[in-house]
DNA sequence: GTGGTCTAGACCACT
DNA sequence: GTGGTCTAGACCACG
């Protein structure tokens, strides 16, 4: 959790930590009152500048799910599990829906772009292997 | 075909357009010898700039999908239905893949991303909105 | 309009770009459609770092103010007036709110108060700035 | 008096205390010679970091307002009550100067400020109704 | 220790 | 030319 970044994404860095702090979230893995990982650890350990990891939690912060204390940390609201439930809903599904688009354009059909889901199953992540 | 491009997508246009020639031309709807739209015609429909236009077409006769003749136009190559049918395959299984990580990071199970899928296939003809 | 900043203020620099972007929408100065200063032109002309400026921006567009095009630029949305004439209500009067609580707490009465604002009015272009 | 603070303002803690009991001390409510609630006490009172109070002590030593006794505590100098009236005097002008400027930037009239600020008096906190 | 702001300068993608 | 992202490092305010 949170402990690995791909800097050559397309996707910016700091969306990507702000994807992750939100499904740690939305699955339970951080609750409500529970601090987030400072600044400066995040950054440490994502191997990433501390202004990327900054960025990710400012943008947290305007979500509603994460609030600062001054001079003490970051930590999860009280709203932030229900935002990130619905907010992971919407990034799956809108990542869902455009594939699905695109796949229709190809001129695939549903059973066959069913069966390549079925087949990039297997490959879903090179490590951490979340089954849930 | 060839008629819309979602400017508020994070796809780059001139991707867009490269992989809809690529899906046309890999379905048979411009065969090897047929005439690509000239950049001039093609940016006034999809009100985009033509150096967008340009930009696509360079990269296609740099995948060998079309070759120009000077003063006439830009015409599919013989190879490029082949080269076209294998590019789709791969455009759309890099989609694919990218999805299933996501979803999978997210902490849906196979069978909740293929509901998923189902949910979305009748939408596919719909307009693009992406997040961002 | 859009001239000047003060560094030194307990503002951040980007809040005082926000707020006069905001203003200057709102009086009709930027219309709807209307470019806003390219973010490297406004850097040199209010003399701060790109960064800042475009942080700014951004703010503006995550309020719906404005909207990038992208290699273009930045304008002005169709409903950027509106929010911006709101916006201005609400900061203006949150800023006069705070000043009469911390005005009522130091002792004075209301016709005091209103003295200090007709006595402070003629200084409102000064280049005078105040630390907190 | 000095017993409520907003953590969530922009404006530091440290200096919501110190103004606080320097508007008790311009009004009397601490005379001369009168000792300052302890640290501890108003920490806790207040529900901050005891540091915090610390500091705006400190603040309120360097401006001469109060001294430390060793041992016994801190109290309020013959000189601070004119201190705290001169003090005061300084905090209102310079918020309401900058509002002054807030509001002439944002397009109002003076008129238009005053009216605001009659509307706004009647909400104004002048006594706590804490309720904790 | 914490987060917030700013600068300087780099590189990228898009038009 | 445009905006977007990232890094590196600085300084500040707060607790």
């Amino acid at each position: 959790m949170l402990t690995r970044v791909s800097p050559d994404s397309t996707v910016p860095i700091y969306e990507q930590i702000l994807a992750q702090v939100v499904f740690a979230v939305a699955a339970g893995d951080l609750a409500a009152g529970d601090a987030v990982p400072s600044v400066r650890e995040l950054a440490l350990r994502l191997l990433v500048n501390a202004n990327t990891v900054s960025r990710a939690y400012q943008e947290l912060e305007r979500l509603g799910v994460v609030e600062a204390r001054r001079g003490v940390g970051m930590f999860v609201t009280d709203g932030g599990p229900k935002v990130c439930r619905e907010r992971r809903k919407v990034l799956v599904r809108d990542r869902v829906r455009e594939t699905v688009r695109e796949a229709a354009a190809a001129g695939l059909a549903l059973d066959e772009l069913q069966h390549l889901v079925n087949d990039e199953w297997p490959r879903r992540n090179g490590h951490a292997k979340s089954a849930r």
